[in-house]
DNA sequence: ATGAAAGCGCTAACAG
DNA sequence: CTGTTAGCGCTTTCAT
């Protein structure tokens, strides 16, 4: 009969400690305290486990037992795989794997899939502690998580005042990429977005939308950017911004042709991450625009592939992010304020920027 | 008090049927089976829950009683963390997340450092059954997991008569890289493989340690590699084959280098892994060498990246891999054979591979 | 060095 | 629709 077939468990540590005509106690100090009984009986009892095919302790009794799961779980708001697609993401998670492993934690992928509203499989969930990594702030999962009697981190995301963050000051950094911008000369640009909510809604941003953004991220970047050109004497409620519900390359282009076929004028485009901002360059190859001569496009985050193509963007530090993520989880000392840990930022001045093109408009213009 | 310091659960289930006065079924019900009791009674235990403070009922219990945790294990033989830098592990990843998502599961990524033996963490983790995912065939960690008591499918492993098995056909595949060399007129060739033992030999490989390789994959395409030359009457033994513990882009460049110092006249670089190749193409690049004029280059997985590159190579549906893994897994039927699920490959010529240089050896030679 | 007792918190028959 | 009974398999004081 093959291994996977097994369906019952052969053994119990009980039934193995009646074999040997011992206490559950010993043949449980065989597995967990070896110094606690003599070298003999301890060889003894491992020997007749392996002979009645007794896999050692059950973990699942053990953790209820200890408390003790022996696991972190992670709560992404994306279809699971969605993480996987994402390099920023990628980096995250390895920064967290990191982190884990050096603690001999498991890493628990929860399946919170965010179309079904199911948040079962947050309390199925056997963690000691959980990571969210930038889910809305309204997701019922979100929700879930916080009513587990468990440490929680959360990575960018609004300040809980309940649980420990992580995070970069996004407002600050994209000011970078604004400054950037406006010293070079531009004035009429155009913004491209992740998603904003839960709902759907790939195509222009009004302002009520934008300010009632759900993902923090998302809205402190828009609100830093809104701040910064309006200093600018720019007026934001001109500046056209369009938001994408998948993050993707494809999302990028598209985001970049509906913006560009509205407005023509744009000298250049801001995209609040690399991934779009790829798609962008894309979109503007497509049409021959020269980048940086004829149009400026930035991006966010620094991923590698960003680098390659000689983007400019800011780069965060996604790997720190996991790691120190996972660290604040793994040290849930008895501190009794909750822990902010910010990472630094950088802008990072690629060849995709450069001074708006002198157009007639300028030359002849009022 | 902040929520991340909680310490002890403050209510269980039977201290909310207590207060309530009612039977701890009924909370259960309450949970689990809505349609067990009269909507009035739900309502009123779920607000004196919420009240309490109890956050439903303990997952670990549960999954004790019902004997499901509600997850899947994934065991990797690097570091956990090593699974995010391998695009075509992050692929496989992808395919098991997707697989996990679909059916409600979790996917818990168990910390096996190949470095300590450290077995504890397969035992301690809370899953329904394990997919193990390219580990040496004497891992100890592998050993643990056959042994506990629940379904497994290995991937890129040798056939293991008591579990499910997903791969595919190595010998045919690399054989389709062989042969192609072989027609282009390449004899005098160059082998990099991927790390073919638990322990670290940065360097030449003789033929017993090829053919002791504790990788399936690696041995199998090895051994193929050296039937497809031996049958075009090319002496196997006088190939030389450098391997590399560390599967990096850095790697494939200083083992092409060690290999191309010791035996300058091979005209062709066949790598056991696109990563591998990435760093041999800038090896030679970096030497002057084109390619493919001066060398051919091949790889092996067909990620995003080589196909960028340009690479010859063998494309294997990774994702697809880890999507099968998972299903198997999840329908752990009552199946009384172990299956196997063998994806297919696909030779990808790209613009790494052309005939041999005529060199004076082959005019002048003997 | 070993054992007895006492649960960890929950669910699943089954009976009312 | 609700309650009673009986554990799931293990660890952990506290004695001996």
């Amino acid at each position: 009969m093959a291994r996977s077939m097994h369906v019952r468990r052969p053994a119990t540590l009980a039934s193995l400690a009646a074999e040997l005509g011992v206490s559950r106690t010993t043949v449980s100090n065989a597995y967990n305290r070896p110094d606690q009984l003599s070298p003999e009986l301890r060889r003894r009892v491992l020997e007749t486990a392996r002979r009645l095919g007794y896999p050692g302790p059950d973990p699942v009794a053990r953790s209820l037992r200890t408390r003790k799961a022996g696991a972190v779980g992670l709560l992404l708001t994306e279809n699971l795989s969605y993480a996987f697609r994402d390099p920023a993401a990628v980096g995250f998670l390895e920064g967290l794997a990191l982190a884990c492993e050096d603690a001999g934690q498991g890493l628990l992928l929860v399946p919170a899939n965010p179309e079904r509203e199911d948040v079962a499989a947050v309390h199925r969930a056997g963690v000691d502690g959980f990571v969210v990594y930038s889910v809305p702030d309204d997701d019922p999962h979100l929700a879930a998580v916080l009513e587990r009697p468990v440490p929680t981190v959360v990575c960018d995301q609004p300040e809980l005042d309940t649980v420990d963050r992580v995070g970069i000051d996004d407002r600050a950094a994209i000011t970078q990429i604004a400054s950037h911008l406006i010293e070079l000369g531009h004035r009429r640009v155009g913004v491209i977005c992740m998603r904003l909510a839960r709902d759907r809604n790939d195509g222009f941003v009004n302002a009520e939308r934008q300010h009632n953004a759900h993902f923090h991220v998302q809205r402190a970047r828009l609100e830093a950017l809104a701040t910064a050109f309006t200093s600018a004497n720019v007026d934001w409620t001109s500046i056209p911004v369009v938001e994408r519900f998948d993050h993707s390359i494809a999302s990028g282009a598209s985001a970049a042709a509906q913006l560009l076929d509205r407005d023509p004028q744009v000298t250049a485009l801001i995209c609040t991450s690399d991934i779009l901002a790829l798609g962008a360059l894309g979109e503007a190859r497509r049409r021959g625009l020269r980048v940086p001569q004829d149009l400026t496009i930035t991006g966010f985050d620094g991923i590698t592939e960003s680098e390659r193509a000689g983007l400019t963007t800011v780069r965060q530090p996604v790997l720190e992010k996991g790691r120190a993520a996972g660290k604040l989880l793994v040290n849930a000392a008895d501190h009794h304020q909750p822990r902010t840990v910010t990472l630094s930022t950088e802008l990072v001045i690629g060849t995709t920027s450069a001074p708006p093109r002198i157009t007639e408009e300028r030359w002849f213009g009022p």
